[in-house]
DNA sequence: TGACCCTCCCCTTAGGGGAGGGTC
DNA sequence: TGACCCTCCCCTTAGGGGAGGGTC
């Protein structure tokens, strides 16, 4: 049927779609792509034909096939099943286009916030600002050290989890500590997780939104008494009132960034009016 | 520091984070996530505190990173080096979503064409279109069967990739015989590839838009008697003027699409002025 | 002769799925 | 006792990278 010359060795065929010899060879050998003529020396010849199909199997790869999906593609391709292959790989890239989509939305915010941290906010420096209506989920018990606080913590994304995959708005520093200012024992907090208001959470609060006399601080989440003593002097001094007695204490930088312990940022806030 | 009620066994572990216990143990062996405790029977015992590095490990398999990339990372794990991971994986996730979005546009085009071909031209039903103009390469050689067309649309084809990787609007039935209705050989035909009107190349010509008198057949690219002479008919009944002496046999349904030659199909067009 | 081609054969990722036998 | 846990050990995808030797 053809002449010898419109033969292709497996080293031109390659080169024309930028494959290796060797990928060609394990078609050859899982039976994908047979050369149409092997010599004495059983050295591959292949017909230009090939090269088309070459190409396709090249795109159904892209497209996330398997070989032997492709190959089974090949034993019986018709009108209909190139139509049926089509519209399902649609689906599938459609699917990972939305995952994709979700996850580079999570990246992009937590760059946001880490964007924000680099600002003009210094550690130690009081400061005052406003802050939105927040909606969390408390934990059950409250906490005193690192294994107890990570339990909590647990516990409060499996019932997130649960309900929603997503956590998009407090997706970062979604963790803080709410310690009452009028009890005494400041290692004992409560661990709460910023979340949207979700409807199905029946745990759902609220923290009204409003003035907070706040301030940064690195390094141990259990070390904030300074701090306090801080924020508490700055209100006797300008004479804020505390609107609640309480303090948050809003995990900004922690272990799932850092393993290191100077570079764990944290922020405490206090409600006041003036 | 912890209680023993305060580790997890590995099923535990595996429950919530949604993977098998397997994983977590191949995880122990590759150094990755390995247990806090391990009893005399080789027993794994996990903190608490695993759960999150777990979750994280997730996270990070997730946007496509390998596990030996993960335990790199964990093992010098700072503010700098994450906001460093998560800027590449941001763009690695951007271009993904690219190439994606690239694929589904080609996908779709064909679906296009697909859903035009399922509409209400009958093939053998002489009808009039009016086309726009159209831009194209020519092949260098005319072809008289399979192999030298496969061969023709070959170079065409590593023409075009050689300046542009996309093909687009006409990526789908793209290919089209041309021959001159003068030359009595009907078996030669010269093979083009309908293009975008690509500024950088040379060999491009153009096929002025208009009306064009039009059938189409199934079967064989090469048995294009019939067909003609049906056109011929036609042109002579209605008293239609033939505007240039050619016939574009526009390649519709091919073996890219299907195995069996009765489902091919071809349109055959003549420019006409009435 | 240099570029090309061949057949073994070992290797990689991230676990899955047993078998066979102990442990909580 | 039933549910759980352990260590081998073999297997999968899509080739890559030689070694050792012949071919166009």
């Amino acid at each position: 049927m053809y002449k010898k010359e419109e033969y292709l060795s497996i080293t031109d065929m390659a080169k024309l779609r930028n494959v290796t010899t060797e990928t060609l060879r394990h078609y050859d050998r899982i039976g994908l792509l047979q050369p149409d003529f092997v010599n004495e020396h059983n050295v591959r010849y292949y017909s230009v034909l090939k090269y088309e199909k070459l190409g396709t199997i090249k795109e159904l790869k892209q497209l996330g096939m398997s070989l032997s999906e492709i190959k089974a593609y090949f034993e019986n391709r018709n009108y209909q099943s190139s139509r049926e292959l089509l519209e399902k790989q649609n689906q599938l890239i459609q699917n990972q286009i939305k995952s994709l989509t979700y996850l580079q939305e999570k990246i992009n915010s937590k760059l946001s916030l880490m964007d924000s941290l680099e600002g003009n906010v210094k550690t130690g420096e009081p400061y005052i600002k406003i802050l939105p209506k927040r909606y969390y989920i408390p934990t059950e018990n409250k906490v005193e050290n690192e294994i107890e606080l990570a339990y909590e913590a647990m516990k409060l994304e499996q019932k997130i989890y649960e309900k929603e995959e997503y956590l998009p708005i407090y997706a970062t520093a979604r963790y803080a500590g709410i310690f009452s200012l009028e009890e005494r024992n400041e290692k004992s907090v409560q661990v709460i997780m910023f979340t949207e208001n979700l409807a199905g959470m029946r745990d759902t609060r609220v923290l009204p939104g409003g003035k907070f006399l706040c301030v940064r601080k690195r390094g141990s989440f259990w070390e904030r008494k300074e701090c306090i003593r801080l924020l508490y002097q700055v209100i006797r001094d300008r004479e804020y009132k505390i609107l609640k007695p309480i303090v948050i204490e809003n995990v900004l930088v922690d272990y799932t960034i850092t393993d290191r312990e100077e570079e764990r940022l944290f922020e405490f806030q206090i409600p006041i009016y003036e």
